[in-house]
RNA sequence: GCACCCGUAGCUCAGCUGGAUAGAGCACUGCCCUCCGGAGGCAGGGGUCAGAGGUUCGAAUCCUCUCGGGUGCGCCA
C-alpha cells in the first residue's frame, strides 16, 4: 500500500476537478507534525500562484472536489493554503490486515519491472581490499537488495580492477620469485598488500624494473601466455579473497557477478576507431582526445577526455565506455546505477557525454553516478592505521566482530557460547554496516568504533535488540507469523505505529529512485522507536487486556517483526531471535 | 587558474519535489523497574542552519557573491 501515491492520485483528481492541469504538482506528503495529521497537501498554494488567484480561495475549492471518503477522518485547511489530512483509524487497520496476509508486506505489485546493472564493490585486484571498499560494497548490495525484493530484474556486476598498468609490476615481481623457487601460494600470494608493496618499492628503486613492468603491460594486453598464466594466477588468489570478505559481510556478491575491467578488452579498438571514425575523437599531442564543450569553463576551454594514451595503450575511460555499450546495447537495460567514490564525478560525467555522442547508451538507458564520500577517522582525516598504512577489510570486520563479543558476553545470560558468538557476529558485522548505510551516502562520515559500538541510538544493535524484544513476546503469547485476528487501533501509539508500518513502501521508492540506504536506516530506527512507545503504552500480555485488544497488539507485533526483519535484510544485517 | 562537493546543537548526523515553531542520537540534568527483555522509555537545557544580498505569501533547501574545508582537472584507476 502506498498511502502518499493514492493521496496524489486523489488529489489530482481533485485538482482536474477544478480546471488544474494534470501535471500540477500535488505537494503531498508526510505530516511534519502530529497537529498537521497525518499527510499534507502542499500544492495549492503553488497552484494558486501559477492561477495568480487566492492561495485560501483555491484551496477551499480543492477542498470541495476531494473525495477522500473511507480515508480521512479530518480534512481541514490550515495557514495560508495547506490541507492536512487525519486518516482513519479504520482505513490505516484495514490495510494493515491486508499487509500483514501479505508476502511483500503490504508492498504492492510492481507492474513496471525494469532491467537494472548495479555496478558496485569493484575493488582492483592488485591489493587486498581496504575500508575504501566498504561503501561501494554495502550501499550498492543494500540497493540491489531493495529493487529485487521490488521486483526489478537486477544485473549485478563487479567491476574489478583486474588489467591496469601495476599488474605489469606485479607479474615481473612474481616471476622474480618463482624464478628464485619460492612457493607461490605460501609466500609469493599470501599476503597480497605485501606483495604489493614489494612491488611497488621495486618499481620505484630497482633500476630497469619499471621498464620491465611496462613492457609486462603490453604483453599481457596482447595476449602472451606466459604473462596471462601468471597474471591469472595472480587473478585468482586475489579473487578468492575478496570472496572472504563478501562471505564475512554478508554481502549478495558472488563470482557469477564479476565482470571484470579485462572483459571488455575485444571492444576497446573498435570503439576507439569509431570514435575516431565519427570525428568525435581526434588526436592532440599524440593521444586521442575528445573534447567536451559541455564542461567548458568560463574562458570556452573544453574539457578533454583522453580515450588513448600516446602509444597505443587503452585508459579506464576506454573500459567505462565499453561497458556503457555492453550494458546498453547487449543488456538493453533500462538504468545503470554505478557506486563509486565522489572523486571520479567528473569522470563519469565524462563517459555519459561521450557514450551518448556516440550512441554508445541508447536514450532509453538512465545512467547514474551514485557516488559516496570518503570514510575519515576520528581526526577527521581519511581512515588510516596508527602507523599510518590502509586499514584492510577483513581486519576491520574482524575487529568489529571481536569488540561486539566482550559487550554480548556481558550483557547476555542465557546464551550459550556457541549463539553468544553468533550473535556477536551479526552484531558487529550489523553494526558496521548500520554505521555507514544510515549516513547520506554524499557526504564524507567519520568513522567512530565507540559510537556505532555502544549499542545506544540509532545502531544497528538498538534496531537488533527491538527485534529480539518483539519476538520474545510472539513466543511468550505462543503465536505464530501465521496468526490472523481483526486489527482495531484504540491508542495515538497504535495508529502512529500502524501509520508507520504503511509507510514502508513510499520509504522503499526513495531508496530506490535515489539510491540512498540510509532512507531505509531512518525508517527502521523510527519504527522501532514507535514500537518501543507502543510497547511501554500498549500492554499486551498483561493482565486484564481484552481478548480483541491483546490479539490485535499481537498483530500489529507481528507486522513490526516481519518489517524489521525484512527492512535489516535489504539492508544486509542478520537479526536474531535472542541477544 | 577553472570545475564539482561540503559548511545545521559541545560531538556525530537527519532534514524528501521550497512549506507551518529546524529534528534525532551521543554527552549533560532529572524522572520511570509490584516490569510483556532497562541494549529501554519519558521530560529538560542546548541553534545567527558559515556570512551577505536576491527570488516570494513562505528559504537550511533555489540564484549571486564572500569566507572556510575537501576533491578533481591530457596520457593512473
Amino acid at each position: 500500500m502506498n498511502i502518499k501515491q493514492l493521496l496524489v492520485d486523489k488529489t489530482k483528481a481533485a485538482f482536474v476537478k477544478v480546471g488544474l492541469p494534470d501535471s500540477t504538482n500535488t505537494g503531498v506528503t508526510q505530516s511534519t507534525k502530529v497537529e498537521f495529521g497525518d499527510y499534507q497537501i502542499n500544492g495549492a498554494m503553488a497552484a494558486a500562484k501559477l492561477l495568480k488567484t487566492n492561495p485560501r480561495a483555491l484551496a477551499e475549492q480543492l477542498l470541495g472536489a476531494l473525495d477522500l471518503t473511507d480515508i480521512a477522518s479530518k480534512v481541514e485547511i490550515a495557514g495560508p493554503g495547506f490541507i492536512n489530512v487525519t486518516l482513519k483509524p479504520e482505513f490505516i487497520a484495514a490495510q494493515l490486515t491486508q499487509a500483514a496476509a501479505s508476502p511483500r508486506l503490504g508492498v504492492s505489485e510492481n507492474t513496471a519491472p525494469q532491467t537494472v546493472v548495479v555496478d558496485y564493490s569493484a575493488p582492483n585486484l592488485a591489493k587486498e581490499m581496504h575500508v575504501g571498499h566498504l561503501r561501494s560494497t554495502i550501499i550498492g548490495d543494500a540497493v540491489v537488495r531493495a529493487l529485487e525484493f521490488w521486483g526489478d530484474k537486477v544485473i549485478r556486476q563487479n567491476h574489478m580492477g583486474d588489467w591496469g598498468t601495476q599488474f605489469g609490476m606485479l607479474i615481473a615481481h612474481l616471476e622474480d620469485k618463482l624464478a628464485q623457487g619460492v612457493d607461490l601460494e605460501s609466500v609469493a600470494l599470501a599476503d597480497l598488500e605485501d606483495f604489493y608493496r614489494e612491488a611497488k618499492k621495486r618499481f620505484d628503486d630497482e633500476a630497469g624494473f619499471a621498464d620491465k613492468s611496462r613492457d609486462y603491460v603490453v604483453k599481457l594486453q596482447s595476449g602472451d601466455a606466459h604473462c596471462q598464466k601468471l597474471w591469472q594466477l595472480f587473478i585468482d588468489t586475489s579473487v578468492k579473497h575478496s570472496e572472504e570478505v563478501y562471505r564475512k559481510l554478508n554481502v549478495t556478491l558472488g563470482h557469477e557477478h564479476i565482470k571484470p575491467e579485462s572483459a571488455y578488452n575485444d571492444m576497446l579498438a573498435p570503439i576507439v576507431d569509431e570514435l575516431k571514425a565519427k570525428g568525435i575523437a581526434v588526436e592532440d599531442q599524440g593521444a586521442l582526445v575528445v573534447f567536451l564543450h559541455e564542461l567548458a569553463d568560463k574562458e570556452g576551454n573544453p574539457s578533454p577526455f583522453i580515450i588513448q594514451k600516446t602509444g597505443g595503450g587503452f585508459l579506464y575511460a576506454t573500459t567505462d565506455l565499453a561497458a556503457c555499450q555492453y550494458r546498453s546495447h547487449e543488456l538493453a537495460v533500462d538504468r545503470i546505477v554505478i557506486f563509486t567514490d565522489a572523486r571520479q564525478a567528473l569522470h563519469f560525467k565524462q563517459v555519459e557525454l561521450v557514450a551518448r555522442k556516440a550512441g554508445l547508451l541508447r536514450e532509453q538507458t538512465s545512467y547514474e553516478h551514485a557516488p559516496f564520500g570518503t570514510m575519515m577517522g576520528e581526526d577527521g582525516k581519511p581512515f588510516k592505521t596508527r602507523t599510518g598504512g590502509t586499514v584492510k577489510l577483513a581486519e576491520l570486520l574482524d575487529e568489529a566482530v571481536s569488540r561486539a563479543l566482550e559487550t554480548v558476553k556481558a550483557k547476555s545470560s542465557d546464551l550459550t557460547d556457541d549463539e553468544i558468538a553468533e550473535v556477536a557476529r551479526k552484531v558487529g558485522i550489523g553494526a558496521v554496516k548500520f554505521a555507514d548505510l544510515s549516513k547520506n551516502r554524499t557526504s564524507d562520515y567519520i568513522f567512530s568504533w565507540d559510537s556505532m559500538l555502544s549499542f545506544e541510538g540509532a545502531t544497528a544493535p538498538y534496531l537488533q535488540y527491538a527485534y529480539t524484544r518483539v519476538r520474545s513476546i510472539l513466543r511468550r503469547a505462543g503465536v505464530d507469523d501465521s496468526f490472523q485476528a481483526p486489527m482495531q487501533l484504540l491508542e495515538s501509539q497504535e495508529k502512529q505505529l500502524g501509520l508507520k508500518v504503511l509507510q514502508f513502501e513510499e520509504t522503499l521508492q526513495q531508496v530506490m529512485k535515489d539510491a540512498q540506504p540510509n532512507l531505509l536506516c531512518n525508517y527502521l530506527y523510527e519504527l522501532s522507536g514507535l514500537f518501543m512507545g507502543f510497547y511501554e503504552a500498549c500492554p499486551i500480555l498483561k493482565d486484564g487486556i481484552e481478548p480483541s485488544v491483546r490479539d490485535s497488539r499481537l498483530m500489529q507485533s507481528i507486522l513490526v517483526s516481519k518489517l524489521l526483519a525484512k527492512g535489516l535484510d535489504l539492508l544486509g544485517i542478520d537479526v536474531m531471535e535472542k541477544m
